[in-house]
DNA sequence: GTACAGTTTAGAGCGCGCTCTAATGCAACT
DNA sequence: AGTTGCATTAGAGCGCGCTCTAAACTGTAC
């Protein structure tokens, strides 16, 4: 266990490219992260769970802001965890808002939707009339 | 009825900032809207019904790229509608995809809430053993 | 008449989140 | 020895969706 890894290995785990997890770090939502003795980045397991978890942050539209004051928190030791709870507490109510609103506006869609398969329907008969006036 | 409208009140009926309705009409989104005699944009209830459709479409993250195709088709005429209905059904499961993807990151964060909930009590719990032994 | 608030335009600028480039280096293979 | 392939860095560039600026004009109030 504990394996170690590449940044390509660990861009394959999380789906960040190696460029962005680069570009994590050097915004330091990834600190600790172990160099080979050729200067190579060398991720542990933990890391992985821990850019997963950065990935879900940025998933629900988190801002790298918000993410790099959530990773200093968490830097800061367990005496934080009031603060990084609150944190996810306001997220967590902000996308659930953001789904209530999809919700309302795809049942919009919906009826646009409906409306305009009704009117491909009525120009479909439109369309067999004129032919059977054609070709009766 | 049929009221004509400044662009200060098609703002504040759609949401969209005045600077936000020009760039849209510039890009192509909102053709054929009227013009008083001094050059004044003059809004009728069509508009703001239609300025209205666009915003729920950027509330489902439709790209700008895409509602200019969309109004593009719609200043085609109805014989656009099929290609229409079938943006908008792309884009219906793109966002229902998109609000399970958001379903299942708010599990997981609920999860890591409730974890931290725990780990708060057991911090309360360590505080009130050293006060009791403090002061007995 | 003049200040004020609103409008117009073309075009510049901005914040975000990457994404890519260029120059350099190391390790293994042929 | 040379080629390939992966890594490193600082920093430039980019696509998106606005957002703002500057200069000019108009109608209304005092």
């Amino acid at each position: 266990m504990d394996k170690l890894l590449t940044i390509q290995e660990m861009s394959r785990l999380t789906g960040l490219s190696a460029h962005t997890l680069r570009y994590y770090e050097k915004e330091g939502m990834l600190e600790g992260v172990a160099r080979s003795e050729q200067g190579y980045r060398v991720y542990s397991e933990a890391d992985v769970s821990w850019v997963q978890f950065l990935v879900i942050l940025r998933e629900l539209d988190i801002p790298i802001r918000e993410m790099k004051r959530y990773s200093s928190l968490r830097s800061q030791g367990p005496s934080t965890v009031h603060e990084r709870r609150l944190m996810l507490e306001a997220h967590q109510l902000r996308v659930e808002q953001q789904m209530l609103k999809l919700g309302e506006n795809l049942e919009k869609i919906a009826g646009k939707i409906q409306y305009y398969k009704e009117m491909e329907e009525d120009i479909e008969i439109g369309l067999r009339r004129k032919r059977r006036q054609k070709c009766p």
